[in-house]
DNA sequence: CGCCTTCTTGACCGTCTGGTAAAATCAACG
DNA sequence: CGTTGATTTTACCAGACGGTCAAGAAGGCG
């Protein structure tokens, strides 16, 4: 069952159980969530649940596993050949677009950083770190040639996703201060943070 | 003895024990936090510290209560009557140096976030968003004088508090990318984000 | 249809969970 | 020093926890 070769009861199943987890996960963090509590979610058994991921921790593994793949995408994009302040505004509205899009997904990143990623620590340092020190290097270079200011480029990037990701996990804060209805609310935080970013607070 | 009269005893073991919770909360989050985790941390037997807090509940409260006041005090420190550059440089300042002080309590604080703030939505509602208010019509005061330039003030307040709030709750994966061993981290982190927030990164 | 594999279930297990009761110990004050 | 209240411990409980097992139900393919 763990080769490749899936029923379609399978694929339906697994899907359906990742899903609730993910749910519940984000939620309650791995030590929080219970298998009972996903089952329910997933409307379904306990032991069937289990048939389908046997342990607990396979299928928090498992929804990490596919998470950073759609983390990393965006940078990815980061054109060394594009214009400085269009990528880096392009980079802030695809950010943006996935704190919007998926949210639980942001917040399970989140509850794994908590905790210091003990899962996600390896692939941190074995996939991450490698594309951010590429995309400096990017940075770096455009700060050179003096088409964009001269900051630390590992805290930019920093930056850029503490703001942007800061709208799917504190999504309960900002709605406190900002008002539950505030439909428009990501579309003005891309404007807002492109104008941050590219143009800073000083008069002009 | 849930008045304020306390014994000596009452007084030393209530801070270890909340300082151990806070650790194990902030760490596992309220339902991955166990009374045993906590009461081991403390060093003591789970019976005598349900001596002091009859509930879980109650340690959990007691954390997140006391620590609001620390949270907000540094917008509250926003001096409308200051020179509008170096009072966002001054908070952004504080904030950075409560992650690099605080970092547990900051992550205590986002986990609660993540779960949608069920204990402290009252207070994010109560407290925070009248403060928020205030100083967003200071921000906006500023901008009507041209002293700063035109930003949504709500969106430029959650930067900052995402920016900065982000070396304590995402410290894994700062440390994953920055190597485990940068020292100035906190400093170069303040440095950068000033730079960022008050100039932007178009070539001047 | 018949047969074999896949799927689902209910009953169960040992451990952990938050919390309790009562007895034993300790601190402090006169 | 003795007594009284504060503190700590030991033993315990009912329910929840992750996980197992064997038996039954349902697909699916010839």
């Amino acid at each position: 069952m763990s080769e490749t070769k899936r029923t379609r009861i399978q694929t339906e199943n697994r899907k359906i159980i990742l899903q609730a987890a993910l749910e519940v996960f984000a939620r309650d963090g791995f030590r929080g969530a219970t298998v009972d509590e996903i089952a329910k979610t997933a409307g379904m058994s306990k032991p069937n649940l289990l048939y389908y991921f046997p342990k607990k921790d396979d299928i928090y593994r498992n929804l990490l596993e596919s998470l950073l793949g759609t983390w990393l995408d965006p940078l990815h994009d980061l054109d060394p050949n594009g214009d400085p302040a269009r990528e880096i505004a392009a980079y802030i509205e695809r950010k943006i677009e996935l704190a919007r899009d998926y949210p639980t997904e942001s917040r399970l990143f989140a509850n794994e950083m908590l905790r210091g990623a003990p899962i996600l620590d390896d692939v941190l340092r074995g996939e991450l770190k490698p594309l951010v020190d590429q995309k400096v290097a990017v940075l770096r270079s455009w700060m050179k040639t003096g088409r964009i200011a001269k900051v630390d480029p590992y805290h930019l990037i920093f930056a850029i996703w503490a703001t942007t990701q800061h709208y799917a996990d504190f999504d309960a804060q900002v709605q406190a201060v900002l008002g539950t209805q505030s439909e428009g609310r990501f579309h003005d935080a891309a404007t807002s943070l492109k104008q941050i970013f590219l143009n800073g607070l000083r008069p002009r």
